[in-house]
Formats: C-alpha cells, structure tokens, sequence
DNA sequence: AGGGACATGTCCGAAAACGGCTAGTGCGGC
DNA sequence: GCCGCACTAGCCGTTTTCGGACATGTCCCT
C-alpha cells in the first residue's frame, strides 16, 4: 500500500489500544490499531496532532467509543488499493451501524458472485478500520472468522455496537 | 522506472533522430531516442518547450551536434533506479569526451569488479543518454557490444566526439 | 453432519531467466 | 610457435514468473 507523501499522522489512545490515524489533504486515509496485520510503514509520516482532519476524527472517534455516535461524517481518502479493493471497500460503507453482512452477501454486492475469497482478503485490506466497518462482516453461519486487529477487537465493536 | 508527477517534457530533432527530453524542478531527468529501448511511459507528462532546464538543455545539445561543444553543464536529476544503478550513472560521468572505456573497467570503478554483466544492464538503463555518457563503454577488445538507441547512433556519436 | 474440491484477486517470497561481459580453452591456419 | 576465431563457463543485479496463502462459500459425495 503507498501513500502520498503529503500524508499526516497523530495517535489516539482508544478503550481498544492505541492507534494510528493517518490523513491526506483530501480526507481520513488511515486508522489502524497498533501491531495490527497489515500495517503500512508509517515511519516517514511527520506527527500533526493539529491537523483538522485528524482533530475532528479523534472526536468523533471519543464519541464513538463513548457510545454518543454511532455513524461518522468525515472526509474519506481510500488511498491505494486496486479497483476491486476500492469497490469492495466502498461496499462497507454501505453496512449500517448496528447490522452485520457476510463476505458471500459483500461479494454479491460487488458484482463477483464467485470471488468470495477474494473479498475476504480486500476487506483484510481496509486502510481505515471502524470507519470504514470492515468488522460488520461475519461468516455465512455468523462465525466471527477474522479480523485484522484482533477478534476480542471485533466482537467488542460489535457489542459497542448493539450487533452481538 | 518511476518519475515523479512534476516532470515535463518537449521534443528535440537531433540529427540522428527525434528525442525526448524531460526534466523535473530539479534538473534534466531523461533524455531519449524515440523508439530505443527500455523507453519509459512519457504519455502522462505534459509538454512544456519553454521550462529553463529543458530549454538549457536543448540549447547545449544543439551545440553539441554542431561540434561547438564537448561537455555539458546542466543540473541532472537522475531519477528511479537502484543504489547500484545510480552508481554506475555516476561513474559513467567520469568518462572524458573522445576518450572510452570497458564494462570491466567500470565494475572496477564501481567496486564490484566481477559484477559485469550487471554494470552492463545497468548502463543499458542510463535515463539520460549522450549527456551521461553510456555511449562511450566498449567491451574490453573494443567492439560496440550494444546500445539502447542502436548501434550506428553509438559509433555515429563517438565520431563526432572523435573516439574512432 | 462431515469431508473434499473448486472458484477469485492480491500479496509476498523464492526461484529462475535474462542480459550492452570476460577470461579461458581448444582448434585450425599460417 | 603465434594469431584469430568460436565456444564455454562463470559472473551478478534486476526482472519476470511461479506457487502458496489468505478474514469464504457452494456443491457434491459419503
């Protein structure tokens, strides 16, 4: 996954564990826990806790957690990523809060029927975990099946949620 | 080979053919017979005959057709390439005009003295032809061996630089 | 119920192929 | 002997290719 160099981080220490949030000039580009799978390599990224994309996501965020918000209004910069992967991505969004899909349901979605599978590793692939609600994605039968940041991470945003 | 998203591009008629030329803020980046090989994808750069450096660089080159000169003096940008590619583009600017030297005898410059084959790929992908001056390596018993814009432009450029 | 095969896009590591080479060898001609 | 030529085998960074592994679900067969 590249990012433009123009892009800006900060921290924030959720009830979860702490993470990293990233943003371009065009919007949110990234929030992922830390040690999580699939983290990119934010080592050149220069901290900005004053970016105003970055302060008005903490926010919302602490809210989030607070249990005050249950859907976000942000900017959204999903930077790299394939075609497919954009697609799949966007498909998230579409899952309200407070429900869950499958990966066969998001593939339907998608327009490929068969790549099931394939799903599966794009929504592994969401740059911007929470916001983007890569974790209202279960198995067929319900099973929590995975979850890049952990599935004690996943079950308890669904809890947070009221989805259990 | 990547080149970052400021670099421009005009046209130049040489008499041995029509080329590219490219240049970033920083300096010339890419200088290139139309059709040779290992050709980048210059589709996306727009055309801007009157930047400085790619005017400058014109100008020295007709120059350097007419025989009214032997030496560049150009800031060079040279972009992409691996740690070991740019030390051989480096090196090959320590080659005097009318003078040549072997593949062999740069790998020892460069440190990598059984490294020959490689020095060879890698000053087949010199970005800036004539002005980093691939033109001017032989093989050791001094035959032409090859070059990415032909092997008559390579003995037609050594002619004018009088390395016959 | 349970087990296996198959479909799908992407990433990542390993392995192989590919060169703008060269020094060495063996062979024929002089 | 001495030279030229053709061929070979090592040389090594880069590029290309290939083969798994995945955050799954359906079908078909016991």
């Amino acid at each position: 996954m590249k990012f433009p160099s123009s892009t800006v981080q900060t921290r924030y220490d959720s009830p979860l564990g702490p993470m990293i949030v990233a943003a371009t000039e065009r919007g949110l580009a990234g929030l992922w826990f830390e040690g999580q799978r699939h983290l990119p390599d934010s080592g050149g990224w220069p901290h900005v806790p004053g970016h105003p994309v970055l302060r008005e996501a903490v926010a919302q965020l602490s809210d989030y957690f607070a249990g005050r918000r249950s859907q976000f209004d942000l900017p959204l910069d999903l930077q790299g990523g394939t075609a497919f992967q954009q697609s799949v991505w966007q498909a998230l969004l579409a899952i309200p809060s407070g429900r869950t899909t499958s990966y066969g349901d998001l593939s339907q979605r998608v327009g490929r029927p068969s790549a099931v599978r394939a799903v599966g590793a794009a929504v592994g692939r969401n740059p911007v975990s929470i916001v983007v609600p890569c974790h209202r994605v279960l198995g067929r039968d319900g099973s929590l099946t995975g979850y890049a940041g952990g599935l004690e991470r996943k079950s308890a945003l669904l809890g947070l949620e009221g989805a259990i």
